[in-house]
DNA sequence: GCCGTTTTCGGCCCGACTGTTTTCAGTCG
């Protein structure tokens, strides 16, 4: 088709844009080699914040029209628009190669290790000539770092101890987390004294992953919070121990971080140690433009508490309404909260139906029939089943043969359902060229088609957007399923230009999944932010594999929340008829 | 390096805990 061959054309010819991501890695190590030199440490943090901004930025810097758009982005000043300018036209910044040249790459992993700030990393590097890991490892077992001031026995054996140690992960799937938290919590409930515990941190917010556990204990009178803690069986070793605050690692290497405070400042704490850190930053700058303090303990006029025992007695004594904990990113939320304009967040129940789902005819676990039970058991009205197409990868997907008596049994079961509607769906694999792995004739007969790639993930940026392109004009294309490929922990995105996609699929139009499974979560919640921008539902599909994993749709909501995305941005939360409706849009 | 209800220079969020000190710097969250 000459449509086809012009996408392809136009992907290979186009020199792949550099990715936020590298602009930001770039600004995150001239922070750390700033900090190593002994720079003025708000120009560190300007940088610090400069490369959590353009990270999280749902729009690709290569699209900004120059130096004086980028200069509107909070945060990013005249200086930082024209670094970013440079790094996109040279795809090097000379200002870091100086700076490469001045402190030795290697000090940047010292940084990681704990008790190593860049105070102390300057030290290393200039009493002792120290530039990186395998260095520090000779001098420690020479005993050099004896004669150092700050650096004592105790320092010394931790560091012993860290260089030594197997590198546990450093995330924790949030699910994975969840099934650490929620007891700790229950136990923590449990003690005399306590009248609230809530898990805190970026568990609250909902991040697909989560690095250590943060609660948040409520107490009237004393609390031995170590002994406590001591006592609970998960619990290896405690790392601090004071009065208001203990860290503990559990037996698997997580890391836990509890806070005691009294009731009036219950809603202080929670807030504070929800964060994130940033939003934090700027909820007590804000407070303090009003001649006011904020801390984990309330909100003080002078010495004196006007607000603290809930989170909305906070935000209201600041002028703004509720933001939900999925908000606090420091992504124009608490601006779009003084505003009014912060979205009325998509929740589980207003899901309607689930639009990817398989059974045991391709790699699923369980029957139809015990799906679509595990469906309307979860209070869904419609569920899209959608096997496998066949292919190398997964076994018994289905051919044109066996989807075509798979069309036949959803009729039949149809007919037996009341207020439950089954789609005729598949999930077809997008072939290497981006041809699907089922011809238009039996995807026809389908309520709905999920493309999805499954193989050669390691395709040129050019070449992997215009197979994903090339998929997308096919006929009966409804919805890009899992659109970044990523496995949380294990596979990284595939290369992909989200601007072209996002812009064919407003155009075609089709849709983006946003895959609950716990491991994948792709979308990530800047897509998502990214595909609401360019006006393109999203589908939160559970990929259910079993009826239970249905329950998986909870993380996938919170994903969404994440990415700022109402119901009305999601396509599985419209009833039935209009689903059916915007699905027949994308036949073409 | 950014930014402006402190407004174009002079500020920039806040506190706990540890280890190494002998009154506090550094790290961490």
């Amino acid at each position: 088709m000459a449509a086809e061959s012009a996408v392809a054309a136009r992907g290979a010819t186009r020199p792949a844009a550099l990715p936020n991501e590298a602009v930001a890695a770039a600004f995150d190590e001239m922070a750390d080699l700033l900090a190593i030199s002994g720079e003025n440490r708000f120009r560190i943090g300007a940088y610090r914040r400069a490369a959590r901004i353009v990270r999280t930025l749902p729009r690709a810097l290569s699209e900004f029209a120059g130096i004086e758009e980028l200069d509107q982005i909070p945060g990013i000043g005249p200086d930082l628009a024209a670094k970013i300018q440079e790094l996109l036209r040279t795809r090097t910044l000379r200002s870091l190669q100086q700076l490469r040249t001045k402190v030795p790459a290697g000090l940047r992993a010292l940084l990681g290790l704990p008790g190593l700030g860049p105070i102390r990393v300057r030290a290393l590097h200039s009493a002792l000539g120290i530039k990186g890991m395998d260095d520090l490892r000779r001098a420690l077992a020479a005993d050099r770092l004896q004669r150092l001031r700050g650096f004592g026995p105790v320092l010394q054996q931790r560091l012993e101890q860290a260089l030594s140690a197997a590198a546990a992960p450093q995330r924790w799937l949030w699910s994975v987390a969840a099934q650490y938290a929620e007891p700790l919590r229950d136990y923590l409930r449990s003690l005399p004294r306590v009248t609230q515990v809530e898990i805190a941190g970026s568990y609250r917010r909902g991040r697909d992953t989560v690095g250590d556990l943060d609660l948040v204990v409520c107490a009237r009178g004393p609390l031995d919070l170590a002994s406590a803690l001591r006592g609970y069986a998960e619990v290896r070793d405690l790392s601090a121990a004071g009065p208001t605050r203990c860290s503990a690692v559990l037996a698997n290497g997580m890391q836990v971080d509890v806070r005691v405070v009294a009731p009036d400042s219950a809603g202080a704490a929670l807030y504070y140690f929800t964060g994130s850190r940033e939003h934090g930053v700027r909820m007590r700058q804000r407070a303090q433009a009003r001649g006011l303090k904020l801390n984990e303990y309330g909100l003080f006029r002078g010495r004196r508490r006007i607000a603290g025992a809930s989170e909305q007695q906070i935000l209201t004594a600041l002028g703004l309404p509720w933001i939900a904990p999925e908000l606090r990113e420091d992504r124009g939320e608490i601006d779009a909260a003084q505003r009014g304009e912060l979205p009325q967040l998509i929740e589980l129940r207003d899901l309607q139906g689930d639009l990817h789902a398989h059974t045991s005819a391709s790699d699923g676990r369980e029957p139809m029939p015990k799906m679509v039970a595990a469906a309307r058991a979860q209070k869904l009205r419609f569920m899209a089943i959608t096997d496998h197409s066949r292919h190398l990868g997964v076994v018994h997907g289905l051919d044109a043969g066996r989807l075509a008596r798979q069309i036949d049994e959803i009729d039949a079961l149809n007919e037996t359902l009341e207020d439950f509607a089954v789609l005729k769906g598949a999930e077809v694999d997008i072939l290497p060229d981006g041809r699907l792995a089922l011809p238009d004739s039996i995807l026809r007969r389908l309520d709905v088609v999920v493309a999805a790639i499954h193989s050669h993930f390691d395709l040129p940026q050019a070449q992997q957007t215009s197979r994903i392109l090339r998929a997308l004009e096919r006929p009966c294309v409804s919805i890009l399923a899992h659109p970044t490929g990523r496995l949380l922990g294990e596979r990284a995105p595939y290369a992909v230009s989200f601007e072209r996609i996002l812009a064919a699929a407003r155009a075609r139009p089709c849709f983006l999944e946003l895959n609950s499974q716990p491991a994948r979560l792709d979308m990530d919640d800047v897509l998502c932010q990214a595909a609401h921008a360019h006006g393109v539902l999203v589908s939160v599909a559970s990929d259910a594999h079993s009826g239970a994993e249905l329950a998986d749709l909870a993380g996938g909501i919170r994903q969404a929340r994440r990415g700022w995305l109402c119901a009305k941005d999601v396509l599985n939360a419209r009833p039935l008829r209009e689903v059916k409706a915007l699905l027949a849009t994308t036949r073409l």
